[in-house]
This record gives structure tokens, sequence and C-alpha cells, in this order.
DNA sequence: ACGGTTGTGGAGCGTGTGCTCCAATACGGG
DNA sequence: CCCGTATTGGAGCACACGCTCCACAACCGT
């Protein structure tokens, strides 16, 4: 029916984050994604149609992992009613990617939201990430509504600092150098436990 | 005996970090600047003689206001032999310096270290830049010492976290906002000490 | 065997970048 | 008054980028 790929699209998004990992938002280029995959021009914009939508395409299918995995972390605590154990779980989340994947963990260093939800990119991809953008919102609400002790949004500010600020403080540096000590792991947890103790 | 400067150094500067705190590294151009101040193409290079040198020096006149705030917060602390009391006021420095100068505290947001310390600056300012890095160096050691109960580099890794991460995580979204909630500071102190104790 | 469909290769366009180069300019000391 | 000197203005070069375009290749159902 029709011409089979040489590359599939997983394959140059691996690329694509060994690109970014190495070098930052900034050393994903047509051209240097050629060069590491053998891969034409036309091949990427085929595939992609854009390079935003490249970049979003590789930072969506790590993102997805970890989102998996935060559920996973928090679901059994939120039933529970643990509320602070769902945030301590959910903050420690980083880490736990880097163990059993440690590439997906590096790639989600590497890039900031800013990065990623530019308005360049087009719309097949545009609402997926959209839609984890929300699933996300919402872990985070739960989370909140599980702590709650201030109310509406500056409860949501608390667990965002807890589950977004303080890894990408503690764990990220510690991800970036390939293995996450113990020592940042019990630091990040005492360091939520402060906050959510903050009057 | 020469023709006269149209715009002082620090006008350019100024313009300069109104482009990074607006948009980020990506933002510093010599068009853009040239667009910003009215001086010309040639004018820069002249000045500053690289892009390089020019951001260098932009974030090096701030990186010096904060740590000579940084300093005056320690000091006292240090002699007194109080070295948590130390840490704390270390780690609160960027909320201080965005009390009495919002602009400064901005820009010190706006760029990573890697974004200066490349290797393309260059020399009258390189060396002003390995100075005062080797000074930060020497606060952090001081301050390692001063809460010792880890040895060596674990210790001045610690404060590291304490007096750089942490803040950044905390406090740098309140900066960028424009205004620093007493929440924020308050859970940063909390934070700290937390980590502080984690054994 | 052939035709429709899908993927591939690569030339090349337009744009923005850092930077170089040099003529023109404005000042102050002799 | 004029000359040396420091500064300015701007044309222009080389390069890297995202992206378009289209001829061509490979497969499968008929």
């Amino acid at each position: 029916m029709a011409r089979p790929r040489l590359r599939t699209a997983d394959e140059l998004l691996d690329a694509a984050e060994a690109l970014v990992v190495d070098s930052g938002r900034g050393g994903l280029t047509v051209r240097a994604l050629s060069a590491r995959t053998g891969a034409s021009n036309g091949s990427v914009y085929h595939a992609f149609g854009d390079l935003e939508s490249l970049l979003a395409s590789t930072w969506l299918r790590r993102a997805r992992q970890y989102l998996a995995l935060l559920r996973q972390s928090v679901d059994a605590d939120l039933l529970a009613g643990e509320g602070r154990r769902a945030v301590l779980a959910a903050a420690d989340t980083p880490a736990r990617l880097a163990e059993q994947d440690l590439r997906a963990a590096r790639l989600l260093t590497a890039l900031t939201r800013d990065d990623v939800l530019t308005d360049g990119v087009a719309e097949p991809v545009a609402s997926d990430l959209r839609a984890l953008d929300q699933e996300l919102g919402e872990v985070l609400r739960a989370l909140a509504r599980a702590v709650r002790d201030r109310a509406g949004r500056a409860a949501v500010d608390v667990v965002t600092t807890c589950v977004v600020r303080l890894p990408a403080a503690l764990l990220f540096p510690e991800i970036r150098a390939g293995r996450v000590r113990s020592l940042a792991r019990r630091q990040l947890a005492a360091a939520v436990g402060a906050v959510l103790d903050t009057p």
C-alpha cells in the first residue's frame, strides 16, 4: 500500500531526546537530527510537520511516563485519605522515574514548560499537550484537597511547591549527574514536610 | 582628547538587562539592543567587544550586588558563631535583594550560571567572572564550616542546597511575579531548617 | 505487472544572527 | 585653528536556522 518507514517515529524521538539532553532546547535542530539519524530533512518534516511539534512530541512521550508513575504513586494513599503521604510520594516521583528510566527523567529535567508549551505547536500534538497539562492539574488539585488546611488556590500552590518546585531544586541536579543519592531524597522529604507544616 | 560617549556603559547594560528579563538569554541580540537604545552596531562592539562579554557584564553587575548583600547578611552571624542563623539569612538574601532592587533580583532569576560562564567571554570580563565565582565559593565554604556536622564536600553541598537551590525553587517564581510573599519566605526558612537537620 | 499511496532525499529560499570593517564625526590639547 | 583620538553609524559578510518544494523510490493490493 505504501512505502515503509526507514526509521520509526520513536527512533527519531530518541535521537531528538539525546540532542536535547546533551545541549538543551537549542541543541535540537533539523540538521543535527539529520546528522545523528541519517534521516533526511524531508523525512523529518513529513513525520512531524514542525520542529516545535517534534519537540513537543519528545516531551509528551516522557511526560506521559511521569504522569503514569505519579498516579500510581499517589492513588493508594489518596484513596486511604493519607494526604500527607500522597504528597510525599508525589514529590519523590522524579526519583522513582530516574531509577526505572534515567533517560526519561533526564529529558524532563532538560526542558521547561515554556520550552514546550509555545503557541507554535501544531494541532494534532497541541491538544494532547493541553490534555496532559490538565490531567496533571487534576492530580495537583486532588492532592490539595487531600491535605486541605488552607483553602482554594493557596492549597494548590503549596502542593505545587512540594510536587514540582522542590523536586526540581533537589532532584534534578542529581538526575542530570546520573544518580539520585538517598540523601537528596531524604532532604526532599524533610523539606516537603516542612513546607506542608508552614502556617 | 576624544569624542565623548553618547550613552554610558550602564545605560547599555540597563537595556540589555531589560531584554534578558523580558525574553531570556535569547532576547539579547545586538540588533534588539540597537533598536532599544538607538546605539549603533559599531558602538556596542566598541564598548563590549563581544556579545557574550556584554551578557557577562550584565550578569556581573547584578551578581556583585547580590554578593555584597549576601556578605552583609551573613557576616554578623558568622562572627557570632551562629552558623544556622547565617545559612538562613543567606538563603533569604534573594528576597532582600528583591525588596531593595527588584530589577537586580529579576536579572539574576533570568539567567543560569551556564548562560554566563561560557568559554566565549573575553578576557577583561572573564577574570572578573572567575574572581566573583570564587568569592561566592568562599562564602559557601565559610557557611559550611559554621554548620559542620558532615565533613568536607558534603557540607558544602548541603549549604549550596540551602543557599542556592532552595531559594531558586521557592523565591525565584515570586521574584519573577514581582512580589515575594511572606509565606514563601517562611516556607523557605522551614525547608532550609529541615534540610540542615537531615541526617 | 502495474498503479496508487506513502515515505525519502536534497536543493534551495528567506530570515536572523554575530561580527568585521571603515568612513565620518566630535571633542580637547597644542 | 587644527590634529590626534575615541566614538559612532551603517553597509555588508558568512553562517545557521526553519521550512518548502518536488522528483523519486519502495511497497501492497489488485
